[in-house]
DNA sequence: CCAGTTTTGAACTGATCAATACAAAACGGG
DNA sequence: CCCGTTTTGTATTGATCAGTTCAAAACTGG
């Protein structure tokens, strides 16, 4: 064969990822990626299309990983559906507050807010996820429905929709300045309309 | 004296506001800004100490212009105070949808996302704006419980928090792709906890 | 150890970035 | 009408932007 690759390929995009969502797609140039992965131009330009290829990997990368944590809280069979819900929420806020206190917040808000409406695969990655994440909160929703946990009487997608509403609505929120007590009394207020 | 300008200042801000509103703040160039104005470079730079002093004066007058939008949904006494902040919330999908359909959003939302983490005299606009809409809401809330609309025995200013977020909610999912119907359906289920 | 392939580093592309320099043009008070 | 001041257009600053070029280095199958 040849020359064989001295990076792995996550790594890197771990590295690109960690960098987009500290400052931003626009904010961050591709000084900063090779500066973050360690790699030089040619590596990174080989092993990717362009900047927007790598923001795309990374984007889809941080999906991934924090679907597979949502997943991971929902799991808890220990709680009830309404317990795990808030477990959701009280995330979010540990994360605004505690796990990263540098206000990075969420890639995926961040996304959202920043590129989706000038670029459409990003909006299209974006509406992908918004599917998974429903899917999971609305089978959560559904067995506290069946064990009268939940209000069964109202629409469980409906509620699902309303509980990611909720979650970028705390981190919007967070990004305002708002302090953490009174998000997680928001927090606690959201499961009322339950 | 001497020669006067040939601009007003405000519909330059005005101008830069709209520019900053669709593309963000990094994504404008000082360029971008005089095409918006249309004024010179030298015209920009001599009323504007740079180009993040006139961001500031383009976020404050967006504030300033919305702030004014919101005390006038409010004020309508022919509704109730849910009916107002229903009011409220179907505004933000109003211009969601139809009257920014281009995916600009709320520039206040955007400069949160974008750019308060990197900025502090953003950040702290962004904080007094907040502090502004919390006392608007709160007030409309408080009069909803004397008159038995609203549940007297939550505390306001979390339910006036709780809209806040709502309202970042709303914006955050429909930057995510989700349509007006489940939008509505997802306010409605919003003022469920009030 | 060599032929063939790939990776890598460094230099470099033209474009664009925010901001400034400077002089000519435009004005108002006297 | 003209002096002093301000605005404005043009040119330009050095830096940085995303992305390319190219040859040397590095590696593996044979």
């Amino acid at each position: 064969m040849a020359r064989p690759r001295k990076f792995e390929e996550e790594r890197a995009v771990d590295a690109a990822m960690q960098a987009f969502w500290a400052a931003g797609y626009e904010a961050t140039s591709t000084q900063d990626l090779c500066d973050a992965t360690g790699l030089g131009r040619s590596s990174i330009y080989n092993a990717f299309k362009s900047k927007h290829d790598l923001f795309e990997r990374a984007l889809a990368r941080y999906m991934e990983h924090k679907n597979g944590e949502l997943a991971a809280l929902l799991d808890d069979d220990a709680r009830t559906a309404r317990q795990r819900l808030r477990a959701v929420l009280q995330r979010i806020i540990d994360e605004e507050f505690t796990r990263y206190p540098d206000g990075r917040g969420c890639l995926v808000v961040n996304a959202a807010v920043e590129v989706s409406s000038h670029d459409a695969p990003v909006a299209a990655a974006l509406e992908r996820d918004y599917g998974v994440r429903l899917e999971m909160l609305r089978a959560v929703i559904e067995s506290g429905q069946r064990d009268g946990d939940i209000a069964a009487d109202r629409d469980s997608r409906t509620l699902a929709h309303l509980l990611i509403a909720a979650v970028g609505g705390l981190r919007v929120s967070a990004r305002a300045g708002v302090d953490r007590p009174t998000l997680e009394s928001v927090a606690d207020a959201t499961l009322a309309a339950f």
